[in-house]
DNA sequence: TTCTTCATGTAATTAGTTACATGATTGA
DNA sequence: TCAATCATGTAACTAATTACATGAAGAA
């Protein structure tokens, strides 16, 4: 009788992928990973540093990846650099196209369910939004002064940095200039949040711009 | 000495409070939550179909939600409906600013590692990034619409919906345009996406529009 | 009457996070 | 030379998903 498939390995996800992505540029040790998840990775899939820690080793045992110890004084640090099994499987993930944008949006939610807090909170939780945007919009902005100035890490990839460059300077754009637009609405409603209604003409707005 | 703290009851997360506002507009079977979900809570917080049965009991275990039995035929099913614990603990949650947007974007991964693979496969996902927001955009421009026809469910709660239907339309045509503007980029490339450049003035054009 | 889709869940598994631990490096 | 921060991981836990099971209702 069958044994139950003897170590599936759990098959690869896309934050393998992503990760083997990084690995396409160059070797990296495990700590520059966890930087570049919080410079570039992680605008588009962000995962915790753990995660960074154990995923490689995945890559490792599929023959995709390539550990190499190195030590730094009395401890080991791992590097990994993709093998060429691991630039086919690569090629293969690109082959099919990738999921759409996946948005969690807490804020949205309670400004969804603002009638259940004070017109206050609504205006508080907006006002953070637009910190958020603002200061996402501050890296990204000098990410794309510093690639317009022929200066930063990888050169050779500003054709493809700039397609996502491009796509996160319009998402926080859109995100601040909704807030802001929400935030006028939202002080011109009544105290009672739950008693607001549309303004005349709102929602008309809204279809309208969802005509395309 | 002390036991480590008998029933933590794992705390609440903002899945909770999500199907918590959700009761809070009125009591609802399981199944309806489940509909919700693909309507319009998935929109910003989106969760698999078991967790909307799993969670309510959490709300249940607290108090914070009533659980009642009906039956259909010869099975039984579950209404939900929030206490008044339920409502001060939606209103403490909402005191609180929420998170900005978390984004997984498998398709802008795919665009920002083009090199690894074909023209072909790029223009391909982003081809289909321009569908799912084409089929996105259909869905809210109806919910749209109805609701700028006075037609819909809870009408009372059409402010509410005005800004996170403005948030969304937003963000489709924002995704939209983006696959639209980066077609064409991607168009000029040469076959091997690896050979790619960015064209005169492009990093400067981001670089500018991000300025703000 | 049978097939399909709607409706209502549970069980098993896993992807991911939080918390912790500790050595190395730097600068006051 | 001490404290703070950088760097490198592991262990424990949990939030969430996938897979499965089955009754009810409506259509052909």
């Amino acid at each position: 009788m069958a044994e139950k498939d003897p170590a599936p390995a759990s098959r690869l996800t896309t934050t393998s992928f992503a990760l083997l992505c990084l690995l396409g540029v160059r070797p990296w040790s495990t700590y520059e990973l966890t930087r570049q998840m919080d410079r570039s990775l992680g605008r588009m899939w962000p995962r915790a540093t753990s995660k960074l820690y154990e995923e490689p080793k995945k890559l490792a045992r599929r023959g995709l990846a390539r550990a190499r110890s190195e030590r730094v004084g009395r401890r080991v640090r791992t590097v990994y650099s993709i093998t060429d099994e691991g630039r086919r499987a690569l090629a293969d993930w690109l082959a099919v196209p990738g999921d759409g944008p996946v948005l969690e949006f807490e804020g949205l939610l309670k400004v969804g369910f603002a009638e259940y807090g004070t017109r206050a909170d609504t205006l508080a939780t907006l006002a953070s939004v637009r910190e958020w945007a603002a200061e996402r919009n501050r890296e990204n902005a000098a990410a794309a002064r510093s690639y317009a100035a022929g200066e930063g890490p990888f050169q050779e990839r500003a054709a493809q940095g700039a397609l996502v460059g491009g796509f996160l300077t319009a998402y926080y754009r859109m995100v601040d200039d909704w807030a802001d637009w929400a935030t006028g609405v939202v002080e011109r409603w009544p105290d009672q949040p739950a008693d607001a209604r549309p303004e005349p003409g709102e929602l008309e707005g809204i279809a309208r711009r969802a005509e395309w």
